[in-house]
DNA sequence: CAATAGCGAAAAATCGATTTATCGGTTAGT
DNA sequence: ACTAACCGATAAATCGATTTTTCGCTATTG
């Protein structure tokens, strides 16, 4: 059987060679669709391939290329739809140009962040894709500078001045949030952030307030903004709420952790949307329309952020210059049943059949 | 600044061998480690290794090895929790042992899923942690089998006769399932699946089955499993709830996307959980805690199925025999709020406070 | 008819590391 | 005192491809 001989040691370009009468050099030269090549001799080279199954070992192959054919992408997480569907696109599309992508998980640390970018850089990778834990001015950034990488900042990015970055429009989805809920009556909103991600959190949040100021001078905007974890936020948002002050007639939530949170604390109040409460998260999930009542959220484009960012990578890794690039890739709001007028009971006790 | 250097060219091992004033076979000695170095010479290594910012070239490493330190993890998809969680741990433990992880998706497709394994063998990876999209004795495993791949087998497997095997003890914890839904009294459950994932589905069905006739011999077990995606199960349960027929008590969710579809299934017909009907599903996610009522799920053990399969990898790779292993590791049940007894009234219209 | 251009393919260099073979030089053993 | 063992280190082979250089041969041209 194939079987024994596949078990030994796979049949490499020398191989073919023998096998077509020809040198390792030809093989390539026929691979790589160089046309000097005598068909006779093309044709025992292709038949010579088929019979051995030979491919060709890309390690091998990118030895000598000083870029490599391996993209490098670095995702705060894998666990979230968000980034996971992030590195399915992305994936998908440095296939079709004939590279492999490397994926690697920063787990929200910038310590971590820069060493699996320094590991990329031993691969020596024709370019990153890097979502970054909090902006684009952190370590991870400057290390790719430093050291002359190739790369696209994405998510969590407005622009910078050494590298493209592609991102939702955070501010323009934000301002939509705005109109709608001061449109159905509200005036008094809880916006609800982690201050981590520091670049699109702040577009988020001032999208929203400039928006809501400019078509309702009079609403009020509380703002729950948490520097660290999502622990504390969990934390703060209770004692914002066990607070004597007046309660808020929506939430906001500027990311999906915190759109989790809301909800739980909403939870354990017994409070329920949109009857006693009104919520909005920026980031959707599958989940969310299939609860009761189904959660509005604002859908970040992740086919668009994906296809951008390669798009303007593969341009730099083919010798594009140029000043950077800032892209913003406008978001959908959707607007489903947690969202009401204050005031309103258009669901009862949430006992009702839609 | 070491910028422009930096942009040029990497330092190679030639480079430090030259300014420590040894051979490249000594810098590579002192790096892994062999004593047989004067110390002298070591120490002025080291401190060219540190002047010039030396690393090694894992590519350039990997060629002269048959195999490489790369580890290839194939999985059915990336935008769920549980592959998610799957990829992250993976991908940790890997790099413990200083290989690399190279995840890709095999986009619950059998055919991509044998040509992703076929590029991971043109890397020669060491090892692959394969996910499969059905079972066991898919394309996949037969090319892994064919090519003298090691490899080990997780999630949608339940043995294997050629590759170890660890996955969830899917049959335990329905078995769990079927004890607390009949010891709330219930005598009529809707079971819904994929038939697609053959192995493990089939597991969960007869688990629950087994247990709950043995329990209560005059229980009506009803299955709707739909062969091919999820998009006709939505129809196949909306029929099932259509016809006359008496609806069940309860409803048991083989896999994630089965209890999202119940859910919107029952959110269409305004039923409520555990009022109207009780839900259980296997596989739990990060928003089931928040919503209400809470949902009830199967939790599995990612990171024990992870850390077991990279054992048991590793143990292959370094070449330890013997026959292959198939561990099942357990699941916790979290019976949460979704759950109750049928004809009580636990809750009111869902509006009571916890 | 000799010099040159052109073509196709082989030989050799290269990428950056690891590993094996080799080689002075010292020390120990007989 | 002569050989054997040994030590530390270097030279060279190797991994599997790509790319450059070289080379033999034919065809064109002055």
């Amino acid at each position: 059987m194939a079987n024994k001989e596949a078990q030994q040691r796979r049949p490499s370009i020398h191989d073919v060679a023998s096998h077509a009468g020809v040198s390792a050099a030809t093989v390539s030269k026929v691979l790589s669709g160089v046309t000097t090549v005598k068909p006779e001799n093309a044709q025992r080279v292709l038949d010579a391939v088929e019979l051995l199954g030979y491919r060709v070992d890309p390690l091998a192959s990118d030895m000598r290329r000083a870029k490599r054919r391996i993209i490098g992408a670095i995702m705060p997480e894998f666990e979230s739809e968000f980034f996971g569907q992030m590195v399915s696109e992305l994936e998908g599309l440095a296939e079709q140009r004939g590279y492999t992508l490397v994926a690697a998980s920063s787990r929200e640390s910038e310590a971590r962040e820069k060493e699996v970018l320094a590991r990329m850089h031993d691969w020596r990778v024709a370019g990153v894709v890097l979502a970054p834990v909090r902006n684009e001015h952190g370590p991870a950034a400057a290390f790719m500078k430093a050291n002359g990488m190739t790369g696209v900042l994405i998510d969590r990015v407005l622009a910078d001045d050494a590298f493209d970055t592609v991102s939702a429009d955070s501010a323009a989805a934000s301002a939509e949030v705005a109109r709608a809920l001061v449109g159905m009556g509200h005036r008094h909103v809880l916006v609800v952030g982690l201050g981590q991600q520091a670049a699109t959190v702040r577009a988020r949040l001032d999208g929203f307030r400039s928006t809501a100021l400019k078509l309702a001078p009079d609403i009020r905007i509380d703002v729950v903004l948490c520097e660290s974890d999502v622990g504390p936020l969990r934390a703060m948002l209770h004692d914002y709420f066990s607070k004597g002050t007046e309660r808020p007639t929506a939430v906001y939530s500027l990311f999906l952790k915190g759109t989790l949170v809301a909800l739980s604390e909403f939870r354990r109040r017994g409070w329920h949307c949109p009857n006693d409460i009104s919520l909005v998260g920026f980031d959707d999930a599958e989940w969310m329309q299939v609860t009761w009542p189904a959660i509005a959220a604002v859908v970040q484009p992740v086919r668009a952020i994906a296809s951008n960012a390669m798009e303007v990578l593969f341009r730099r890794i083919e010798g594009e210059g140029g000043p950077p690039t800032a892209r913003l890739e406008p978001c959908k709001v959707l607007m489903r049943e947690s969202v009401g007028s204050p005031g309103n009971v258009p669901h009862s006790g949430g006992g009702d059949r839609q």
